[in-house]
DNA sequence: CCTCGAGATTGATATTCATCAATTTCAAGA
DNA sequence: TCTTGAAATTGATGAATATCAATCTCGAGG
């Protein structure tokens, strides 16, 4: 492993804390991987072996039941996923791809329960961790719930888009049906939200978004702290 | 404090293994509150004062946002809940209110920081009980994400209908309406969704509705313990 | 530069769902 | 027992969304 990317997970709040000797013991027996674009990680129903980490490109997190499927988030570096599976050596409930090129760093499952049992820092992070989780799955879940799908959408432009003085934009470097999903709507659908958002204040072009009226937009949106901030 | 409510408490896996002196500290600054049906014990947004532990009667989280409103969950005795608020303290991301005349204990939030830092054993019951609750409003939303209003009508009733062979039944201790809002529906649609389930298996009268084709209720639910099982 | 094909958009239609209004049910209180 | 009002149901309608089909776009590869 490079010392780098050791770096780089020392950067987690997760591992921020952590002796150098219970940190070794996580990364000695750890595997960096490197998977090509649209490559599957993780089926969901699995058993939990590993705690990922992804140090480079991006990760879409989805669920499929009953001939449907729904993308449930997507992930950027630097960050750990599904870790309440590992806690608590049981089934993954969501599966994992790659929508871009990855690097994924896997710490086996058994050492990581082992660290937190010796390590209270760990112990009190993975606390801290799993709550603003629960919160920000609580979150998508109020977003699903009490918006509607124009809506939802120019909150994720909110949130996405760089914003600089009264403009900002958000260039995708995935498939507009991934966001369609995580949107939970058609990619039919999404095209018709971005075409209404035009009159809102919000111009597409390919898969460039750019907000042209941010005021617009933001009174339109109504976000809220309680559905849209945190990780 | 009644002794009885003390072995309640310890009844719950997150104080299962703590110290009497620590359960001491947490229980000696607390206060036990009986409140009348429809009582409002929290609202969104406020900061995190307590722990809340419900020992009797039935509490509805729900959230609101932008004049919509949903229910999030529907709580039975024994659990606590705002487990993550408190932990963070952050504002709650939900309101909570009694649907039926309840008895709450109050943790002081302060008490209940303090004591994880000190107890280690109570940190590990702390991070499963987090993953656990994680896992559940992930469920959560895979089922609002990935089902029908009447799919998630039909796995309600499997998953809270007492089951005696081939047949069971739900008695709702709270308004019909309540139930539309957790599933994600009006009142006029669930009453549909349940005269659509009536030609599955499901006979409905008042406040009861049984399940008279258990087998065909299933067929048609697709049960799944990625999305219907655990806490 | 051209071709090809997957992704995206647009249009047409069907379905689901929300909303409003009218009625019915039912239980609490007189 | 009767009255009364809130909850629930039912019907009618409209809006949101899904689905199917037909283009259109645009970048990768020849």
């Amino acid at each position: 492993m490079r010392e780098a990317d050791l770096q780089t997970l020392r950067g987690l709040q997760l591992f921020k804390k952590m002796s150098a000797r219970q940190l070794t013991r996580l990364t000695q027996p750890a595997s960096l991987q490197r998977y090509p674009q649209n490559t599957l990680l993780i089926t969901e129903g699995e058993r939990a072996d590993f705690l990922h980490v992804l140090l480079d490109g991006c990760v879409e997190l989805f669920a499929s039941h009953n001939g449907r499927q729904t993308t449930v988030d997507i992930l950027r570096p630097t960050t750990t996923f599904i870790l309440a599976a590992v806690i608590l050596d049981q089934p993954y409930l969501k599966s994992a791809r790659t929508l871009l090129e990855s690097r994924v760093l896997l710490l086996p499952a058994d050492a990581v329960r082992g660290v937190f049992r010796e390590d209270p820092d760990f112990a009190y992070a993975t606390i801290a961790e799993l709550a603003l989780r629960y919160r920000s799955v609580t979150k998508l879940l109020k977003d699903q719930k009490l918006r509607s799908t124009p809506e939802r959408l120019a909150n994720w432009l909110l949130k996405t888009a760089s914003v600089n003085g009264n403009t900002g934009s958000v260039t995708l470097d995935f498939e507009k049906k991934t966001l369609a999903s995580l949107l939970g709507t058609s990619p039919e659908n999404l095209s018709r939200a971005l075409a209404q958002l035009e009159q809102i204040g919000v111009q597409t072009s390919g898969r460039t978004i750019a907000i042209t009226d941010l005021n617009g937009l933001r009174d339109y949106a109504k976000p809220s702290p309680l559905i849209d901030d945190g990780i």
